[in-house]
DNA sequence: GTCTATACACAGATAGAC
DNA sequence: GTCTATCTGTGTATAGAC
């Protein structure tokens, strides 16, 4: 076996936990380093810069949550509540784990206002969640109340994990999908 | 020369629009100090760092919204549901003028897993929120119900600020607060 | 591919002149 | 009370040995 080879995968899966723990201002680049048992030096030798490294761990997150949950909302063969509370399951335990919240809406807050360096990404991870939700809702509501519904569902989500931040307590989490769950 | 004494007061009121648009670790000495006209030789005479300027920032705000905005929910002579729309003018105006979101959801996401450096001045802000919301719809809901509601139109109100934020349309939080007025 | 060493910029914070 | 100058630490990024 060669000495180790560090892929970029496996950089990019630990930088996604610092990221998420610390934000993005706050992690520098012998956190991220570190996280895979390397140095700075050696760091550099698979990316080129922090910038490089956020956008990486940005695109292979919203990757894993198309293909882990958001792919739920469409399995043609169970009903919308079978899907939504398949889904729910899976998002509950990512927003949950290692109490680091929503990467997307942590990196939002922290960035927005000064560089709209990564909104294109974040836009897409809340894009696809948002199409999941139409398609399992859209048995009930249509239209514009559809869009409401979808809307506030992702908007108390995403609002209990501040509160769960805050309070260190995941069933505030729990119940704003317990509450999404109520609403098909 | 400019001889103008410069109050702490003046300093705290310009520092929170500098931390609520570029959070606290993006935040530098120089940015604070400039934003009053300041330098940092001058700035340092005032604050001895950069987490008392934070601190007294958040305990200015708490205090601003206990005044301004929470304190219309204990109008005797109004109807809960007055009571509720008057807040609601000026939460609204509050979280979405200059774009910066919530003070205090921003501070959060950013600090909660490096120090709980701020958490109780945080707390407090959502706790006197609660107890406001609590006041106005316990005419209607009760016990356990009442928590839950309270706690569900706060999430999202706050899921819809970053929402805002991501999308760059204050008519998404318009809408939550909108939600907020339908369950009274 | 990984390491140590280092260049360079900028941040937080202090000293002392005016 | 405000300024300029400066110290010290840390961050990004690069160079070059192994």
């Amino acid at each position: 076996m060669p000495l180790q080879k560090t892929t970029p995968q496996a950089i990019i899966r630990e930088s996604i936990r610092v990221f998420r723990r610390q934000g993005y201002y706050r992690t520098n680049m012998r956190d991220l380093a570190a996280a895979t048992g390397l140095t700075k030096g050696a760091f550099y030798h698979h990316f080129s810069n922090k910038e490089e490294v956020m956008r990486q761990a940005l695109r292979m997150s919203i990757g894993w949550f198309e293909e882990r949950i958001f792919s739920l909302a469409y399995e043609k063969d169970k009903s919308a509540k079978e899907r939504l509370e398949n889904m729910s399951v899976l998002a509950f335990r990512a927003f949950t784990e290692e109490a680091g919240g929503c990467f997307f809406a942590n990196t939002v807050l922290e960035t927005a206002h000064v560089e709209d360096t990564f909104l294109e990404e974040i836009r897409s991870f809340f894009q696809h969640w948002e199409r999941a939700l139409v398609g399992v809702y859209s048995q009930k509501y249509a239209d514009e109340e559809l869009q409401n519904v979808v809307q506030q569902v992702i908007a108390d989500i995403e609002g209990s994990i501040i509160l769960m931040q805050l309070h260190r307590d995941p069933t505030l989490v729990q119940r704003a999908f317990d509450r999404a769950l109520e609403k098909i």
